[in-house]
DNA sequence: CGGACAAGCTGA
DNA sequence: CAGCTTGTCCGG
C-alpha cells in the first residue's frame, strides 16, 4: 500500500498527516502524478482540506488507520521549491504553510502545458554585462547606474539558459517579459504562467517569482536589488533576493544582484562590480543642493533662495516631492537656521513642554540652538496642500497636487506631491525635493539607505547627465554623505559610512534581528528568556512589540525555531526593514 | 485550525 | 441537572 505524507493548509496546525494512496489511483495513473508538493485534499477530524504531499512512500504507521486521499486536485510547488519553502520558514521564523501557498499556482494546473518550440534566442550586436554569468557559480553585485533599465542585464542572464529575474514591480516585469520575448526567449511572466514555468522558461516577475517552478535554473538576475518591494510585508517577512541567492546557490547557478544603491546585504553576499568612474557619473543626473541655511531665516517657508530661478529655467514636466505623511516634525534654529537634533547629529528633537526631546527619547536638553547658542526655535512642519499653494505663487503658473491615493493632473507643467510622484509620472525633466531632511532623519536603521535609494528613484526619472535631467534637493546638510554620493554620483560614499556604523552597533548584516509583537508576544517572550540563549538578546516591550537581537542568524533562528508558540496571535519579523 | 469532550460555574 | 463557558486534546 503506498502512503504519502501531507501537510495541511492549515497555517496555525503546522503538523503533517499520512493517507493511503486509493488502489484505483494506480489503475488511472493518478498514484504515478503524486509527488512532493502535489496538492490534494484530505479529511482530517471530518473536515475536506487542501494539503501538500511533502513524502511519498512513507512507511506506515501499525497503530493507526489510515484515511483514503480524497482527491489529486493537482501540481503544487516542485520538491526543491518545497524544500526551499523549508529553509524559508526557519530563515523567517515562520510557517512553510505560508510559504507553500505562496509558491502554488493561483489556479489548478492538472499536467505540464505543451513545450511550444521557442526560436533560438537571437544574440546581441553588443553583450554588455556578457561575462557576470559565466564566473564560476557565485554572488556578483553589479552596481549600475540610476539610468539603466536593467534590460541589458535580463537580456544577458536569459543567454545562459532558463534564467530567474525578479524585479520590484510588475510594470517592471512587463516591460522586460515583453522584451525577451521579441528576443526570442520562452518567458514566464509571473505567476499566471505557472505551468509555461514548470516546463521550462525563463520566468520574470516581482518579489513572488523566487518561488516559481524552475527545472533547469541556470541564472538568477535581481534587479534594483535595494528595493523594498521585494520583502513580504506580512509575515514570513522572507526577502525575494536571500531566496532567489540561496536558490542559485542549491543549484549552484550564478547570480546578479543588482542596483544603483546596493545594500549592505548584498554587498555582504558577492564581490562587486561597477561599470567605471566614468559610466557610472554619466548615469546619474546632475544634483543642485540648496543649502536651507543659508536662506534668511526670518522669510523661511519651504523653498530655498534658489528655488525660483530653478522653475524657471528647467525644459518640461518637474516632479515636486514633499513626504509628508505622519513623519515627526522637524525644528531648526530660527537664528541660524540648524536643524535641532541630538548630540550625535543623528536624530531630530521635538519640543516637549520647556524641553528638547530626541525623537526616540535618547537625549533631553534646554530649548538652546547647539550651533549657535539662539534659544527661538521654528516649526518646519508645512502640509502638501498649502505647500501646493506657495509653489504656485513662487512659479508663477498653477502647480498640480499628487499623493498616493488621490490626485489628478492635467497638462501643468510642476506637479506636487508626496514620493507617489515618482511612481505615478513617467517620465519628468527634474525632481525637486523640498524636505530632504525629512528623509535624512527619518527616524528608522536604514534612512540613510532608504534616502539614497529615493535620490537614485528620482535620477532614474530624469535620466542620466547627458539627458540633461536635474535633482534638486533641499537640505539643511549639504554634507550628508547620502547627498554627497548622490552630487559625486558615487553611493560607496554612503555605503563606507553605513557599514562603519552598522558594524559598531551590530546591526543587520553585522547582526540579526527579530521585532515580536502581538496579543501572544508577552508570552512568547517570556519563554524565550527561560530558555536563557546568551546570544540572544531582548530588548521591550517597546510600543507594544519586543527586539530581539543576536550577533548572527542562526541563534537566533534555531531559538524561534524551538520555542513552541502560544495559542493568541504572534507576529515574528525576521530582519524588519523598518524599526 | 476546528471539533469533541471534560470539567467548572450558574440558576432554578 | 440542564445549559453554558473554558480548557485541553487530537486529527492520519
Amino acid at each position: 500500500m503506498l502512503v504519502v505524507r501531507v501537510l495541511p493548509d492549515v497555517v496555525r496546525l503546522d503538523k503533517t498527516f499520512d493517507y493511503a494512496v486509493p488502489d484505483a489511483w494506480q489503475a488511472d495513473g493518478r498514484a504515478q502524478r503524486l509527488q512532493i508538493g502535489s496538492i490534494v485534499r484530505i479529511s482530517l477530524g471530518g473536515r475536506r482540506l487542501r494539503g501538500w504531499v511533502t513524502e511519498v512512500g512513507v512507511d506506515p504507521p501499525s497503530d493507526v488507520k489510515l484515511q483514503p486521499l480524497a482527491q489529486l486536485t493537482g501540481m503544487g510547488p516542485p520538491a526543491d521549491v518545497v524544500s526551499l519553502a523549508g529553509w524559508a520558514a526557519w530563515r523567517w521564523a515562520g510557517r512553510i504553510v505560508s510559504l507553500l501557498r505562496t509558491a502554488s499556482p493561483p489556479r489548478v494546473v492538472s499536467g505540464p502545458v505543451p513545450a511550444r518550440t521557442a526560436a533560438g534566442a537571437r544574440e546581441g550586436a553588443h553583450q554588455p554585462y556578457g561575462d557576470l554569468f559565466e564566473r564560476p557559480a557565485g554572488v556578483t553585485v553589479l552596481r549600475c547606474p540610476p539610468a539603466d533599465g536593467g534590460m541589458e542585464l535580463a537580456r544577458a542572464a536569459s543567454r545562459q539558459g532558463d534564467a530567474l529575474i525578479v524585479v520590484p514591480s510588475l510594470g517592471d516585469a512587463r516591460r522586460i517579459a515583453r522584451e525577451l520575448r521579441r528576443d526570442g526567449v520562452r518567458v514566464a511572466l509571473g505567476f499566471d504562467d505557472w505551468a509555461v514555468a514548470a516546463e521550462g522558461a525563463t520566468v520574470v516577475g516581482t518579489r513572488s517569482a523566487v518561488w516559481l517552478p524552475m527545472p533547469r535554473l541556470a541564472a538568477v538576475a535581481v534587479l534594483d536589488e535595494h528595493s523594498e518591494a521585494l520583502q513580504s510585508e506580512q509575515t514570513p517577512t522572507w526577502h525575494a533576493r536571500d531566496v532567489a541567492l540561496e536558490r542559485a546557490r542549491r543549484v549552484g547557478a550564478p547570480a546578479v544582484l543588482a542596483s544603483p544603491v546596493p545594500t549592505l546585504e548584498a554587498l555582504e553576499s558577492g564581490e562587486l562590480t561597477t561599470l567605471g568612474r566614468a559610466t557610472e557619473r554619466e548615469g546619474w543626473p546632475a544634483v543642485d543642493v540648496l543649502d536651507r541655511r543659508l536662506d534668511d531665516p526670518v522669510r523661511g517657508g519651504l523653498f530655498a533662495e534658489g528655488l525660483r530661478d530653478r522653475l524657471a529655467s528647467v525644459q518640461g514636466r518637474m516632479a515636486v516631492v514633499l513626504n509628508r505623511r505622519g513623519r515627526a516634525r522637524l525644528l531648526a534654529c530660527k537664528a541660524c537656521g540648524e536643524l535641532v537634533r541630538t548630540s550625535d547629529g543623528r536624530v531630530p528633537m521635538r519640543l516637549a513642554d520647556d524641553e528638547l526631546v530626541a525623537a526616540d527619547g535618547s537625549e533631553r536638553r534646554p530649548v538652546v540652538c547647539a550651533a549657535c547658542g539662539s534659544t527661538v526655535l521654528r516649526n518646519l512642519r508645512m502640509g502638501v496642500t498649502r505647500a501646493r499653494e506657495e509653489l504656485a505663487a513662487l512659479a508663477g503658473e498653477p502647480v498640480a497636487e499628487l499623493t498616493a491615493d488621490s490626485g489628478r493632473f492635467g497638462d501643468e507643467r510642476i506637479v506636487i506631491g508626496t514620493e507617489a510622484v515618482l511612481w505615478r509620472l513617467p517620465s519628468v525633466a527634474a525632481v525637486v525635493f523640498l524636505d530632504f531632511d525629512q528623509e535624512l532623519l527619518a527616524p528608522r536603521q536604514r534612512a540613510s539607505e532608504q534616502a539614497l535609494a529615493l535620490l537614485a528613484r528620482g535620477a532614474r526619472l530624469v535620466g542620466g547627465r547627458r539627458d540633461g535631467g536635474w535633482l534638486v534637493v533641499q537640505t539643511r546638510q549639504p554634507d550628508h554623505p547620502v547627498v554627497k554620493a548622490a552630487v559625486l554620483a558615487d553611493p560607496s560614499i554612503v555605503a563606507t559610512t553605513e557599514r562603519e556604523q552598522r558594524r559598531a552597533l551590530a546591526l543587520p548584516p553585522y547582526g540579526a534581528q527579530a521585532k515580536v509583537s502581538g496579543a501572544g508576544a508577552e508570552t512568547f517572550v517570556a519563554t524565550l528568556r527561560a530558555a536563557a540563549d546568551t546570544a540572544v538578546s531582548i530588548r521591550g516591550p517597546v510600543g507594544g512589540h519586543f527586539l530581539l537581537r543576536a550577533p548572527s542568524h542562526e541563534p537566533l533562528l534555531d531559538l524561534l525555531a524551538r520555542t513552541p508558540r502560544p495559542a493568541e496571535r504572534l507576529r515574528v519579523e525576521v530582519d524588519p526593514l523598518r524599526v
